[in-house]
DNA sequence: TCTGGGGTCCTAGGACCC
DNA sequence: TCTGGGGTCCTAGGACCC
C-alpha cells in the first residue's frame, strides 16, 4: 500500500495564513496598508460606520482620515483580527474593544466579512490541494499538508514545496502565509510560528532538543491556559521540563490519556495522519445581544431572537444535508457565567420549528432570574440526510 | 465599558440493559 | 445477606482551538 521508498521521511507542513481576515481586507482598501488595522465588534454598528466612510466612493478611494476608529465606537465585542502594525500596540485577536480602544485608540475598526474570508478561503486551498493533494482543513485560515509523497516534497526537508505553495497563493491571492514543515502535525503547527509573517521554518526529529525543548509548554498545541499554570505550579515551564517527567507522573497528576498524550509530546511524537475528510458532529448559532435581556421584562425580543437562532440552524443543516436528534441550547449570564441544557428526540430533524420546540424544553429547564448576554441553539447527533 | 462565534474532544455520573 | 461486572446512551460542564 505504501510506495514510500528506502530514505523516505514523513514530511507533514502546518500551512497558517498571515493575520488572515487582516490582510484579506487589506486587498479591498490597500491605502491602509502599514496602518494599523483591527477586525471585530458587533457586525451591525461597524458596518454602518463603515457605510458612512465610504458615502458614494469606490473601497480603494476611501481617504485614509475618513475609516471608523476604534475611539469612536462604543459597542460590546472582541478583536478577531488585527494587522502586524496594531500589534505593535499589544493589541490582539480576542482582545475587548474597549480595552484596545485604550491601547490603539487610532487603529482603524472594519466589519468581519466572513463571505469575503470563504472566498480566499477556498481559493487558498484550491491552490494548495492542486499542488500537493492530501489537505487538512484546519478552519478558515490553517491546513495541513502531508508532504512526503509530492514530488520535491522531500527537498530541503520540505523547504522547496513550501516555498512553491507560498509563492503560488501570493501570486495569486496576494495573501502571505508562513508554513512549517517538520515530520509531524504536531511540530510542524510549532514550526510554523517559527518565522512569522511570511515565513518557512523547517525541523527534523534531530533538532527536538535544541529548537522544540527550550519552547515554552504553551506553545503545543492542546495545552491552553489552564494546563499551563497547573504545569507552572508543578515547576514545569518549558517543553525540556517537561520532557524529564516520567510517564506515571505525568499519569498522577493530569489523568491517563492527557498524561500519555504529554508524555509524548515532549518527545515530538505525534502519528496522527493528515486527514482529508470529516464529518460533522454538531451545528449551533449563538449571540450577544447588545444590552443584557431579562427572560420577563424582554421575552417579546427574546423570543424572536431565540426562533431565528433555531431557523438558521435548521437552514445550516438543510444546506449542508444533515439531520440531528440532540437538540441543546446555551446561555451566558451578565456575570459571564454559562450553562448548557440538551434533550436528545427519537426522531431526527432539521425542522426549525420542532428544534424551537424542544429547544423550548431545554429552557425551561434553565434558571432564568438574572440577565441573560446570550443565547446559542445546537443540534447535534447528526447523521446525512437522504437525498 | 471587560470578555465573539463556531466548533471538537474529554470526563464523569446516572440510567438502563445483559 | 454481602453487593457483580461491563457496555452504551444521555446530560452537563470544561478545556481547547481557530
Amino acid at each position: 500500500m505504501s510506495t514510500k521508498s528506502e530514505g523516505t521521511l514523513r514530511r507533514i507542513a502546518h500551512l497558517d495564513m498571515d493575520a488572515f481576515y487582516a490582510s484579506v481586507e487589506l486587498l479591498r482598501y490597500p491605502q491602509l496598508k502599514g496602518l494599523p488595522v483591527v477586525i471585530g465588534g458587533a457586525r451591525r454598528e461597524v458596518d454602518e460606520a463603515l457605510r458612512r466612510a465610504q458615502g458614494e466612493r469606490p473601497l480603494g478611494q476611501i481617504p485614509v482620515d475618513a475609516f471608523p476608529r476604534l475611539k469612536d465606537y462604543s459597542g460590546r465585542g472582541v478583536i478577531t483580527t488585527a494587522t502586524y502594525a496594531a500589534r505593535q500596540f499589544g493589541v490582539g485577536s480576542a482582545l475587548g474593544l474597549m480595552k484596545a480602544a485604550k491601547l490603539c485608540p487610532q487603529a482603524i475598526l472594519l466589519p468581519v466579512d466572513f463571505a469575503q474570508y470563504r472566498h480566499y478561503s477556498q481559493a487558498f486551498k484550491a491552490i494548495i490541494t492542486d499542488i500537493a493533494p492530501v489537505m487538512e482543513n484546519r478552519g478558515i485560515d490553517e491546513v495541513y499538508i502531508d508532504f512526503t509523497l509530492v514530488p520535491g516534497g522531500q527537498r530541503e526537508g520540505g523547504r522547496v514545496l513550501a516555498r512553491l505553495v507560498q509563492k503560488t497563493i501570493y501570486d495569486v491571492t496576494g495573501l502571505t502565509c508562513s508554513v512549517g514543515v517538520a515530520p509531524n502535525k504536531l511540530l510542524a503547527k510549532m514550526a510554523s510560528e517559527f518565522n512569522k509573517p511570511n515565513g518557512i521554518a523547517i525541523v527534523f526529529e534531530e533538532d527536538l532538543q535544541t529548537n522544540i525543548w527550550p519552547l515554552a509548554c504553551r506553545k503545543i498545541n492542546g495545552i491552553g491556559p489552564k494546563t499551563d499554570e497547573k504545569l507552572k505550579g508543578l515547576g514545569i515551564s518549558t517543553i525540556g521540563e517537561l520532557a524529564q517527567r516520567e510517564l506515571d507522573w505525568l499519569i498522577d497528576h493530569f489523568g491517563q490519556k492527557t498524561g500519555a498524550w504529554m508524555f509524548d509530546a515532549a518527545r515530538g511524537i505525534d502519528n496522527r495522519p493528515v486527514t482529508t475528510e470529516s464529518e460533522p458532529v454538531s451545528m449551533s448559532r449563538e449571540t450577544t445581544f447588545e444590552r443584557d435581556l431579562h427572560a420577563v421584562r424582554d421575552k417579546a425580543e427574546l423570543g424572536l431572537i431565540f426562533t431565528r437562532l433555531c431557523e438558521q440552524v435548521a437552514a445550516d443543516l438543510q444546506r449542508h444535508g444533515y439531520l440531528g436528534k440532540t437538540i441543546g441550547i446555551k446561555l451566558r449570564y451578565d456575570d459571564f457565567k454559562s450553562l448548557t441544557r440538551d434533550q436528545t428526540s427519537d426522531v431526527f430533524t432539521a425542522d426549525a420549528r420542532t428544534i424551537r420546540k424542544i429547544a423550548g424544553l431545554c429552557l425551561k429547564r434553565a434558571p432564568l432570574e438574572q440577565r441573560l448576554r446570550l443565547l446559542g441553539v445546537r443540534v447535534g447527533s447528526l447523521v446525512k440526510a437522504q437525498p
